[in-house]
RNA sequence: GCCGGUGUAGCUCAGUUGGCCAGAGCAGCUGAUUUGUAAUCAGCGGGUCGGCGGUUCGAAUCCGUCCACCGGCUCCA
């Protein structure tokens, strides 16, 4: 007998070798069919393999994250066995669960699969899973998996087994597929009900370029089949929020195939919304005591020499600038932080002058690879929120967690409240990627590891995410659809003082060598600008639209009184504009709606009569009629 | 950079066995309309069919190449 102890504390005998699923029939049918796989200890079984020790024992349904990754990996079992059915010859690589879906990386050999493949894919995918077929786990040694992967030559199957151990291998078979895995799978294929297979992309070997490259599949697939409708919903509102679309729509930014690839252009609006951006967070580090500065776009080439970055990214990047003049070289300003570090070097500092906090909202270029090229994501030339504060070494704990406290306010100013800070280290196993001493790196990790832990900040640890001159604070903002984002960020730098030769005099009169926080809230503006239009779907809150305010006279004849309006708004400060069209009114508003201008106000006979507007609130609808103070007290409301 | 896909007017899109002067809606311009809560009506203008080269009597359509964009991979100071 084996004692089983359920989540609730329960603890129940049942005969050796019981299966999970066994247990879940012993308790109810409607559970044992929902149950995808079981979580045993701390290790996620098939719900149909033998237990036969003591054991705590939780069911994993769809509900279950575990659950769902079980369900995936099924599934993606199904799509290879279809896959074999459909495409012989096929080889097979790694097919995991994902964070919703999974795929299966093949290699086709000189076929090619497109898009237009998918649905006969699917057809035989839930054709198989139809025939309710078990997922068979077996053991075999190491010798019998090599040799059968070589009879059939999938030498990626192999390579996979030589880096495993002997008597830690199993296969599963369900239908005819047989495959290297460790499990855990779904009890049947049959509680695969729906499935959609979202795109096929290429992905290299084991994620090196330099090797094979192999056919992604990627697909997702459900329980349910109104799963599968939602789950389509979804994508479709995340295609109607994409920010290259809605950038186009409200006129924000725009590209040009002339200008060059990963160029924005920011459009008037755009700008105007950037601006309130910048000024705001201009004001927000006034009060803490930063100063503005401003360096050129291009820099002679030794300035990033002694900063170390030409050296790790020369070759990738824009090539030199050459002057007529022979042997002179610049390059475009990569990072502003050298420019700082020679602003710092203008002054023989005292101890009593630092911390010194350089804030400037710097264009940077660099060049990414062409297919990472993203809207305003990913682009070739971008302005940092940039900042770098030069500080004492016992300075810097206090000052870190002073840049934790402006991170999260700017977040929560802009409706970003769920957010986690990354812990960017060092790769564990290739230090040669990195500039500086052991001894400041180490300075360097535990500092920031302790401010986060101070601050109280929700902390993820990532190893191999480190810049390349020290570790970082990175900050992942979730938005409205549940998406991860990577905006802000904080590092701490001993490295490029010590380039640059920075220093200070110290209470003792000797030279002291500062410690240098690199920091930018946003990011860049065109990567924040890029989430927040993700984030709003363009609904910008009213501090931040870049059009406030539609006056919209029902006809010509009330344009007189609309100017009124327009001047008492522009007298208070707000955005607004008349549309003077001798359009109806319905146009008008129609027109003001797809621009998502948060307040239009409708003006005619009555209102000029008795000096109102009759208000609409973009997303609310009328909110009826009021006087000039009324809407003031309104929108001010909102501002607040 | 790599794999796959896409590229027709400012925008959204028709136009596939290669063949009349390449189409529509919206936007734009002109005129009429003076309007009460998400598209007023009429007329007009606008396209090197991404660029270049090739096949062909003939190319938006087929082939090559380059560019840009999209989805991934790799990368991200």
């Amino acid at each position: 007998m084996v004692n089983i102890t359920f989540p609730d504390g329960n603890v129940r005998q049942y005969e050796d070798g019981i299966t999970g699923m066994a247990i879940a029939k012993s308790i109810s049918n409607s559970l044992a069919k929902k149950v995808l796989s079981i979580k045993i200890n701390d290790e996620v079984w098939d719900a149909t393999r033998e237990i036969h020790t003591d054991a705590s024992v939780r069911f994993l349904t769809w509900d279950d994250t575990e659950g769902k990754t079980t369900f995936w990996h099924s599934s993606a079992h199904l799509l290879a066995e279809a896959l074999q059915a459909l495409y012989p010859g096929v080889q097979f690589t790694i097919g995991p669960a994902i964070g919703e879906g999974f795929y299966y990386d093949v290699d086709l050999g000189d076929r090619s699969i497109s898009s237009e493949d998918f649905a006969k894919i699917e057809k035989k995918m839930l054709e198989l899973a139809k025939q309710k077929n078990t997922f068979e786990r077996s053991d075999i040694s190491k010798a019998e998996a090599l040799a059968h992967y070589e009879k059939i030559g999938n030498k990626y199957k192999v390579e996979l087994i030589e880096g495993l151990e002997d008597g830690d291998i199993t296969f599963y078979q369900q239908g005819d597929f047989v495959d290297l895995c460790k499990g855990p799978h779904i009890p049947h294929t049959s509680l695969v009900k729906a499935v959609k297979l979202t795109n096929v992309a290429g992905a290299y070997w084991r994620g090196d370029e330099k090797r094979e490259q192999l056919t992604r599949i990627y697909g997702v697939s459900f329980p349910k089949a109104n799963l599968l409708e939602e789950y389509v919903h979804r994508i479709e509102e995340a295609k109607k929020r994409d920010h290259r679309k809605i950038g186009q729509q409200l006129g924000l930014f725009a590209f040009s195939e002339r200008v060059g690839s990963g160029l924005p252009l920011w459009l008037p609006k755009g700008t105007k919304l950037r601006n309130i951006l910048q000024d705001f967070l201009m004001d927000e580090q006034r009060k803490q005591g930063y100063q503005m500065v401003m360096t050129p776009h291009i820099g002679r080439k030794e300035l990033y020499v002694t900063s170390g970055h030409f050296a790790k990214y020369g070759e990738d990047s824009f090539q030199p600038i050459n002057t007529p003049k022979e042997g002179e070289v610049y390059l475009l300003k990569p990072m502003n932080c050298p420019h700082h570090c020679e602003i710092y070097k203008t002054n023989p500092w005292s101890y009593r002058d630092l911390p010194v906090r350089l804030a400037e909202f710097g264009t940077v270029y660099r060049y990414e690879q062409s297919g990472e090229l993203n809207g305003l994501l990913r682009v070739r030339g971008f302005t940092q929120d940039d900042a770098h504060l030069f500080c004492m070494p016992e300075q810097l704990a206090d000052e870190f967690k002073a840049v934790i406290d402006l991170v999260v306010l700017v977040f929560t100013k802009l409706g970003f409240s769920d957010f986690t800070a990354q812990v960017s280290l060092r790769d564990q196993e290739n230090r040669a990627k990195y500039i500086g001493s052991e001894e400041n790196w180490e300075k360097a990790e535990q500092a920031i590891i302790d401010a986060a832990k101070e601050k109280g900040l929700k902390t993820v640890i990532e190893y191999g995410e480190a810049a390349f001159y020290g570790p970082k604070l990175d900050f992942m903002v979730k938005d409205a659809l549940g998406r991860s984002w990577q905006l802000g960020t904080i590092q701490v730098d001993y490295s490029l003082p010590e380039r640059f030769e920075l220093e200070y005099t110290g209470a003792d009169n000797q030279k002291h060598r500062p410690v240098m926080i690199h920091r930018a809230p946003f990011g860049s503006f065109e990567r924040f600008i890029a989430v927040l239009i993700e984030n709003s779907a363009g609904n910008f809150p009213l501090w931040l639209a870049p059009e406030q305010v539609a006056i919209l006279p029902i006809s010509d004849k009330f344009s007189p009184y609309a100017d009124q309006i327009l001047k008492q708004l522009q007298e208070k400060g707000f955005r607004a504009s008349v549309d003077y069209r001798s359009e109806k009114i319905g146009r008008k508003i129609r027109d003001a709606s797809m621009q998502k201008i948060p307040y239009q106000l409708v003006v005619g006979e009555k209102e000029a009569n008795e000096g109102l507007v009759a208000v609409r609130r973009h997303g609310e609808g009328d909110r009826g009629t009021v006087n000039m103070d009324d809407l003031f007290a309104m929108m001010q409301a909102e501002l607040n």
